[in-house]
DNA sequence: ACGGAACAGTTGAACAGTCAACCAACGGGA
DNA sequence: TCCCGTTGGTTGACTGTTCAACTGTTCCGT
């Protein structure tokens, strides 16, 4: 390989790894307790705080797609099986007929708040227990660099 | 909710918000690039390099599942599939008759080998190039940190 | 007012990953 | 030696995501 690729110093190549070890192992965990503690996925639990945000508990499709950052047809399946689950309901949108709102039910609601508190212990324990202010300070700006690097890709 | 729930602060919560959306988009990016430049998914390039790595370019099911962190079901169906696109074979190990050992072919090798320069550069382009030598060391740090609290809560 | 482009959302097929069941082979006692 | 628990690995059914095709609606230029 003796070609102009820039390739990984080895500190590079030790961080990198680090992440990708650190990331992947930490979602998989959230999602286990979560699922143990609330029967929910991570991917439900996303939905139902963004919904949980919103004015009235209510979305729509379209919004809740672009902060969910799922695909439209991954939220669309999503909506429907927790709408089978009973946790989320479906309205027709005021004013757009093509539209759809998105509203989490009472019971939605109820699972959300017996979720949170399982989920925040869980992010604490294997997040924030473990870095004192100064290291949040470091990932907020590391991450953000990382947010600007991909949107800048982007525009290019 | 009037609960004893320590939640986070605000800049816990931003630092977790933004280290979620970046480690998402990032490997969502990667992975987009992989697939555009190479033909292979970032699950097939793992397994490229662990292969890769080592002696003979080849390795045993059980040994690959634990570097990978994949399931044993999981990298069963990869590596069948990564088969029937002729760049791994299997092949019986010797010494014991339970054991099946994958290897990369040189095709394998061959698509390994075009694809890292581009995989490479999209993680500078995306990471190194956003972060300084200090960054750097607090990315290491931090995800450390959190793979450690992981594995202490294992123990426990 | 009309016609086409863009938008909102859903659907079904294909695909990757998980889960539980399974078979074959090893290995350490009794 | 013979068992039996453990390990190595595969398989098939199921779940969730993606992708492409599709319907119905709105927006805009003419």
């Amino acid at each position: 390989m003796a070609d102009g690729t820039r390739w990984l110093t080895p500190e590079e190549l030790g961080a990198w790894r680090s992440l990708l070890d650190a990331t992947q192992l930490l979602l998989d965990r959230l999602g286990d307790d979560l699922e143990a503690d609330a029967g929910l996925s991570h991917a439900d639990y996303e939905v139902f705080v963004r919904l949980s945000d919103a004015e009235g508990h209510r979305m729509r499709m379209s919004e809740l797609s672009d902060r969910t950052s799922f695909s439209r047809s991954r939220l669309s399946h999503a909506v429907r099986r927790l709408e089978a689950r009973g946790f989320v309901s479906r309205e027709p949108c005021p004013g757009d007929r093509r539209g759809t709102v998105a509203r989490l039910t009472d019971a939605g609601y109820a699972q959300l708040v017996a979720a949170a508190p399982g989920h925040v212990a869980s992010v604490r324990r294997y997040v924030f227990d473990a870095l004192d202010q100064g290291d949040v300070a470091d990932l907020q700006r590391i991450a953000s660099a990382i947010l600007d690097a991909i949107a800048a890709a982007d525009d290019a």
